[in-house]
DNA sequence: GCAAGGTC
């Protein structure tokens, strides 16, 4: 049999290509986690059968262990020393299982991940997957190394396959996990901090990011710009002169003065002159240069300042059109095109187009430009129309983003525009005016993209010595006004500039600092920030500014660039950078109340905001609830916050009490068109009663029925075993007849139901496959315990009497009775006298401790 | 609930 060679792209649509490349279209298919695409060909001049397949971005993600996930239990400052894992990013999508089940059998591995770091670092996660060893870099498995995945580009590739780089890829851990435990750490530390103090931060989680931080840094430095801006008034001349019959408004060349006196002296000296002498007439030909490829950066700019579109929904959009095969890869950083790429090909997809199909037949017939050079960042292509495509076809937004990346594609393939700019130079009194003339002589790429037009200025003739009569001299009094708001535009500009997120990233920190309510887009994609986002800006500005400065992205990249290079060792440079930011940490946490003055005069404390609510279970109070994100409780006479499930409306739940802390029953019922409501505490769901049972949501059916089982009805626990769904309850079944306190469900002892008493500990075993049990309010006559009634599920636990429903007392022997009295078709509490176990009151039996008695267990409920 | 980076 013919050696294997597995091949594995960062997507499919690339294994595609390659594939197709290699085999000359002729391969099968096969669909799995992600698909491949066999095919027998040669290899290193042996017959070998190919299986391309890919992965879909990184196959791992780093976190933190389970008993790190505690916000309440984990210091933040741990985090800095804490271990990490990696686990996959998409359990959902086995790309694990899939990699080693191909790569069994197989003699080479070929890794065709993009061309940058990120991707060398996904080639060790693959070689990982398949269960080769390292060892085996350079020689079983190889790298290709191209950047772009047209057919000359591949069978290049596979001609000059090199040894994976590790230094690379090692970078890359390095930075997930710094940036793991810095953004995590600080992340924590601040929403808790000023979670627990303040009402009104209408955020759920007060997040800091190396990136994200910055970001808003920029949107805030300006705004600060904006607040602090002095307007100063100004003045300049403004001089209307006639030039054959046409009314002309000069230039003054020193533009405006800032002295009033001053602006009066030049007045009177233009004035008392009177005339104005033509000092220089030039006039040069210009050309405004068509535009060069299109790029993910560039594309975002424009959708965001021309089109209205945000990043994250312009992003949305192109990767729509991008999957629909109506244009090229949308995330790539080149401008510039490879030498191979078919131009004649992607126009001719639009020839037919009705909308731009003569301009493009004409750049067929005539010939075209190449598209001015721009830069090749070896990832992916420059953004291009694949295929043609209506209004109709794509509909509103679509549309109108693939209609500019059409646009952009043909300007850049046409004549540059040319005009020729006359510029005239005059004098008068000593002061110096001009005025500028534009005439386009050949549109050019701007006739196809006619935002980008030169404007035509018409101007008189002038000739110099020529002396022209002044109409008059004016002066303008203005005041200076403050920039804008920063636009989205500018942002994207300036995040690039200082190299904050990739093409890929930064729709996503744009989003993430609006859906964290720290800026919100006014008008004009302006980003203006919010009370909270400018507060947090000035925070770490007072405490440590580096915290929100761009150079601090930079500062990591440069460290990590050391291990890329081979220059340092990986692990010592994390160690290295840790402990900074561990330094910086602690410094924050010490200086937080610095921060904190600046909230203060900015916010409301807890016990200021909210409505009274529910009782609170320690002091009795009345609790306040705190609607604004993220939605909780709090104590004022504790100083306690209770975190409340979040996405919902909350109201009392019929005012009954937690059996457990005494703290109010709330509901909490789901927003949406499915909505499902619950009831909880809100202690237990902080502080869950049991060990290992973590809080959860689920449903309830009211009442003092509580049901039981896999996937029963509403609970406010659920059991922590992964694959169990038991419901458990924090409402009491039934009163305990040694105290007067309330028996409720012990999930610990699941799927072994038993209830226990809140008070006394007493303990009973419940009749095991029992599907619901409740309350009556029916006694039993022997002893004045309450009565249960439970309901069995027929299907798993049938009773020897074939009764699904029975009712007995849980604590005395009368429930064998019971048994045998349902046997013969009576129920256990009719035609009983009452009298015997009344009056004896709920806690009255006289016996002691240590549960129920029962003469004889085997015969018990608690047997069943 | 938390970062930033891939990708769908």
């Amino acid at each position: 049999m013919a050696p294997k060679v597995l091949m594995v792209a960062e997507k499919p649509s690339i294994a595609l290509s390659i594939a197709s490349a290699l085999s000359g279209g002729r391969m099968s298919t096969r669909k799995s986690s992600t698909d491949v695409h066999e095919f027998d060909g040669t290899f290193r001049g042996f017959d070998v059968h190919y299986k391309v397949t890919s992965v879909i971005g990184h196959v791992f993600s780093l976190d933190f262990p389970p008993t790190y996930q505690n916000w309440e239990v984990t210091d933040p400052m741990d985090l800095f020393q804490a271990p990490v894992l990696k686990s996959e990013s998409n359990p959902k999508a086995h790309i694990r299982r899939h990699l080693s089940q191909e790569a069994r059998g197989c003699g080479y591995l070929v890794l065709w991940l993009d061309c940058d770091r990120e991707g060398e670092n996904i080639c060790f996660e693959v070689i990982e997957c398949t269960g080769i060893p390292e060892t085996e870099c350079g020689k079983r498995i190889l790298r290709a190394r191209f950047s772009s995945v047209t057919e000359k580009d591949i069978l290049n590739a596979m001609n000059t396959l090199v040894k994976p780089n590790k230094d690379e890829a090692l970078a890359v851990d390095a930075r997930q996990e710094i940036d793991l435990k810095v953004g995590v750490a600080f992340t924590r530390f601040q929403t808790r901090y000023f979670q627990g103090k303040y009402g009104n931060l209408d955020s759920r989680v007060i997040s800091y990011g190396p990136c994200q931080t910055p970001t808003l840094g920029f949107c805030v430095q300006r705004y600060l710009q904006i607040t602090t801006f002095k307007p100063e008034k100004f003045w300049s001349l403004n001089l209307h002169v006639i030039k054959d019959g046409y009314e002309l408004l000069l230039e003054w060349d020193r533009n405006k003065v800032f002295d009033h006196e001053v602006a009066m002296l030049f007045q009177k000296l233009v004035s008392d002159d009177g005339n104005l002498k033509v000092i220089d007439v030039s006039t040069k030909d210009e050309l405004k240069s068509r535009p060069c490829g299109l790029n993910t950066v560039n594309l975002l700019k424009v959708a965001s300042s021309a089109l209205g579109l945000g990043p994250h929904t312009a992003m949305q959009l192109a990767e729509r059109l991008y999957t629909q095969g109506f244009v090229s890869y949308p995330r790539t950083e080149s401008t510039a095109y490879p030498a191979s790429f078919d131009y004649r090909a992607t126009l001719g997809a639009l020839q037919n187009n009705l909308l731009w199909g003569s301009d493009v037949r004409a750049l067929l017939a005539d010939g075209f430009h190449k598209p001015r050079s721009g830069s090749d960042a070896g990832d992916h292509p420059p953004i291009t129309p694949m295929r043609s495509a209506t209004e109709d076809m794509l509909g509103g937004d679509s549309w109108r983003l693939y209609q500019y990346i059409c646009q952009h594609f043909i300007g850049s393939l046409s004549p540059d525009c040319k005009y020729t700019r006359t510029k005239v130079e005059f004098s008068a009194g000593g002061e110096l005016f001009h005025c500028i003339g534009q005439h386009v002589t050949s549109k050019g790429f701007t006739s196809i993209m006619p935002w980008m037009a030169v404007s035509e200025k018409l101007i008189p003739r002038f000739t110099v010595g020529e002396k022209i009569g002044i109409i008059k001299v004016e002066i303008y009094e203005g005041m200076t006004s403050p920039p804008d708001y920063l636009s989205e535009s500018e942002l994207i500009s300036l995040m690039e500039k200082n190299g904050i997120g990739t093409d890929a990233s930064i729709p996503v920190h744009i989003n993430n600092i609006c859906e964290r309510n720290y800026v919100q887009v006014n008008s004009g994609r302006r980003l203006v920030p919010t009370a909270l986002g400018t507060t947090l800006i000035r925070g770490y500005q007072c405490i440590d500014p580096d915290l929100c400065l761009p150079d601090i992205r930079g500062f990591i990249e440069q460290q990590i660039t050391l291990i890329a290079k081979g220059q340092a060792d990986n692990t010592r440079v994390v160690q290295h950078v840790l402990r900074q930011f561990t330094e910086k940490y602690s410094y924050f946490v010490k200086q937080i109340e610095n921060m904190d003055a600046l909230f203060e005069a900015q916010f409301s404390p807890l016990a200021d905001s909210g409505r009274l609510l529910s009782k609170c279970g320690k002091c009795s109070r009345y609790m306040k609830y705190i609607s604004t994100q993220p939605t909780r409780l709090y104590c004022v006479t504790c100083e306690e916050v209770y975190c409340l499930p979040q996405n919902g409306t909350i109201k009392l739940y019929k005012e009954l009490t937690c059996p457990l802390d005494g703290f109010e029953l709330l509901l909490f019922s789901m927003s949406g068109s499915d909505a499902k409501s619950f009831p909880l505490c809100p202690y237990c769901y902080n502080s869950p009663p049991f060990e290992g049972i973590d809080t959860l949501f689920g449903a309830f059916k009211g009442g003092n029925s509580v049901k039981l089982g896999k996937g029963a009805g509403m609970p406010c626990f659920l059991c922590p075993h992964p694959t169990c769904r038991h419901s458990l309850i924090t409402q009491g079944v039934c009163a305990c007849p040694e105290c007067s306190g309330t028996l409720v469900l012990d999930p610990v002892s699941a799927p072994k139901w038993r209830i226990y008493c809140n008070m006394c500990n007493c303990v009973v075993l419940l009749p095991q496959g029992a599907h619901r049990i409740s309350t009556t309010n029916k006694r039993c006559p022997e002893c004045d315990s309450a009565i249960i009634e439970v309901d069995f599920n027929k299907k798993t636990t049938p009773l020897p009497d074939g009764s699904t429903l029975h009712a007995g007392c849980i604590l005395c022997d009368e429930l064998l009775h019971s048994l045998i009295e349902m046997k013969h078709g009576k129920s256990f509490y009719r035609g009983r006298g009452r009298g015997r176990g009344r009056g004896r009151g709920r806690g009255g039996r006289a016996r002691g401790r240590g549960g129920p008695r029962n003469s004889d267990p085997k015969m018990s409920f608690r047997d069943f």
